[in-house]
DNA sequence: CATATATGTCAATAACACTGACATATCTTG
DNA sequence: CAAGATATGTCAGTGTTATTGACATATATG
């Protein structure tokens, strides 16, 4: 055996990818994920917040009058660990609480315009490095990055349908 | 002003995505990367490791040999970060040390039969899932993936030639 | 009214990362 | 060979993000 343990559950016959090149796919995904997250990591560093108040600041920013609940399902975390980040941010006035209209148990979150200038000082590197990264490789490189990311989600309408709350 | 903060720095004209694009891209890798690691995560804690002792586990696998100093590269941590993780996992005889043959005071790093073992059992889920989403996708599709994650790293030479150590 | 839901909070624990300082062995170079 | 650089390891302290479990409050719903 030896090497082939590796890769015992691919047969090339079955399959048009080797786990070599499977593996290949993971790494890319590693290293680029790592190299996404690098600028916006040492912003937040000067805030004393970390890539979870991005994480939040990023998907309220894009759901205003999102419901705590919402925001868990997105991030899948627990509330515990949210409560102390969002409590910062809300201390802090990046993000403000308003009592739902229809259910007042909810409290709907959203920027404020101190949440809108950081999420979008913490976004533009990433946003830059997107917009190189798909003008260089074309609008159909593009559609494949988008096809196969979205294969690879466990629900895709979460991406697609993120919008509706 | 108000809703335009967030698209303050991206004039259509100059640029053929909007922020709200880049935005959408921004979403998709997280929701990708965040399902991308749960199945090893959940196998990862029978053992009570973490996501670290993953990568670990996989750059070793990847490049029998390596040296401390290439892994640390590579993870982009700390030596006393990984110091914790990598002494854990030679403890526990998932890898192994021999003394440099050239340099002997390389400590290079390859994985025992056990570690093997462990490597293909977390990257099972992974490797399944990518090779799902590439059939899905498409040839060209997975094509575009590679061309625009390439293109999104700092370095895409440490891609492409990360085997040469 | 009883129960479920939405949110919040307290406490303990753990994984993962950091900085700074220092030690040892070995290699390289003047 | 002596001096400095390099590869690795280790000790101590700190901080962020996440977990589980338990419990509390307000509000909605049947």
């Amino acid at each position: 055996m030896g090497a082939s343990t590796a890769e015992a559950d691919n047969k090339a016959s079955e399959n048009p990818y080797s786990d070599a090149e499977l593996r290949d796919a993971m790494e890319l995904l590693f290293f680029s994920y790592r190299d996404f997250i690098r600028e916006p990591d040492a912003i937040l560093k000067e805030y004393k917040f970390g890539r979870a108040h991005h994480r939040v600041i990023h998907f309220v920013g894009r759901n205003p009058n999102i419901t705590v609940n919402h925001l868990l399902s997105i991030l899948k975390i627990t509330k515990q660990s949210l409560s102390r980040v969002l409590g910062q941010l809300i201390r802090e006035r990046f993000i403000r609480q308003v009592e739902g209209l229809t259910d007042r148990r909810q409290r709907l979150l959203s920027l404020t315009q101190k949440g809108y200038n950081l999420e979008n000082k913490l976004s533009r590197y990433q946003r830059k490095r997107i917009a190189t990264a798909f003008a260089c490789a074309g609008p159909g490189a593009v559609n494949g990055f988008y096809k196969v990311l979205l294969y690879m989600m466990n629900n895709p309408k979460e991406f697609k349908e993120r919008t509706k709350i």
